[in-house]
DNA sequence: TAAACGTGGTT
DNA sequence: TAACCAAGTTT
């Protein structure tokens, strides 16, 4: 194993990681698991006001547990992929039934949780447990990339090299691991980011295999997928910012004026009661879970 | 394995 | 301005 850049990227860290509260030492592992979750996918910036939210009125699972699950997509805000908040719900409930309310240590049994796979099972044993795991985010996918590989993008989907690779650098005694991999993530998040690089601000520019190699420009095929505007991703979004906003449960035509098209609205109304997002009333009406 | 899944800021 | 990007998971 390598120990070339773990004292640089620990060093930087120490003198520029970010304040973020999750990162407190006087966040609880269910605080980290919930800026876990919220923050797939999704800015820092936007998660920062509804995380405090939460943790205000949900400090612990059981606390989440007790309350209806549409409480917790109504909470969820405009955070996007609200199927998280339902997870999320399911998983305290979990958490509380199976754990005696507290967030499990081991890799597998946060596994085993609603909404939690590789990464964030790997990010909470981590960061809440100071165990040693590989954790592999976006962010660390780029910066090993660039280092090691000398791509300036990592492969469309992550491959066995690369977990061989970061499993390669981490550290061996567990709390410092668990720096490191936080350290990592933080450059990519601040320094060896996706658009433009703050290259001259890196502290492991002189051992960076892509900049070594000139900067080769990316040849790989395009990384993105479809516009937003008209999908049945806007229309689910729509729909559920009615449910959201309303006090209780809604008639049906205050569904029908956000999206003209009829038959994407019923397609994208059914899915979001397939996944268990939105609960139709006996009555016609329609609410968030219960 | 690829496609689906929200939202808003940045380039 | 349209495209890209943000601490992924599920099916």
């Amino acid at each position: 194993m390598s120990t070339a850049y773990t004292d640089p990227i620990l060093a930087w860290y120490e003198s520029n990681a970010r304040d973020l509260p999750w990162r407190s030492p006087s966040a609880t592992p269910w605080g980290v698991l919930v800026s876990e979750i919220m923050l797939q996918q999704t800015p820092v910036n936007r998660v920062m006001p509804v995380w405090h939210e939460w943790m205000k009125r949900w400090p612990t699972p059981p606390d989440l547990a007790a309350e209806p699950s549409g409480e917790a997509v109504r909470a969820w805000g405009r955070l996007g992929y609200p199927r998280r908040a339902l997870r999320l719900h399911a998983t305290a409930k979990a958490i509380t039934e199976r754990h005696d309310g507290e967030v499990p240590s081991s890799h597998a049994e946060l596994l085993d949780l609603p909404g939690i796979g590789s990464y964030t099972a790997a990010a909470v044993a981590s960061f809440a447990y100071r165990q040693r795991h590989a954790v592999l985010d976006t962010n660390v996918r780029r910066v090993l990339s660039r280092l090691i590989s000398g791509d300036e993008y990592p492969p469309k989907s992550q491959t066995k090299a690369e977990v061989a690779t970061a499993e390669a650098l981490l550290p061996l005694d567990p709390p410092t691991a668990a720096l490191w991999s936080v350290a990592v993530m933080e450059l990519g998040a601040l320094v060896c980011t996706a658009r433009t690089p703050r290259c001259v601000d890196c502290p492991v520019l002189d051992k960076c295999t892509w900049q070594l190699e000139g900067r080769p420009a990316y040849d790989g095929p395009p990384r993105r997928g479809q516009t937003y505007a008209g999908t049945d991703r806007q229309c689910r979004g729509r729909l559920m910012a009615v449910l959201r906003d309303a006090e209780g449960p809604v008639e049906k035509p205050a569904l029908d004026i956000v999206w003209s098209d009829p038959i994407q609205r019923e397609r994208a109304l059914d899915t979001l009661i397939a996944d268990g997002l939105v609960d139709p009333l006996d009555d016609g009406r329609y609410a968030l879970p219960s």
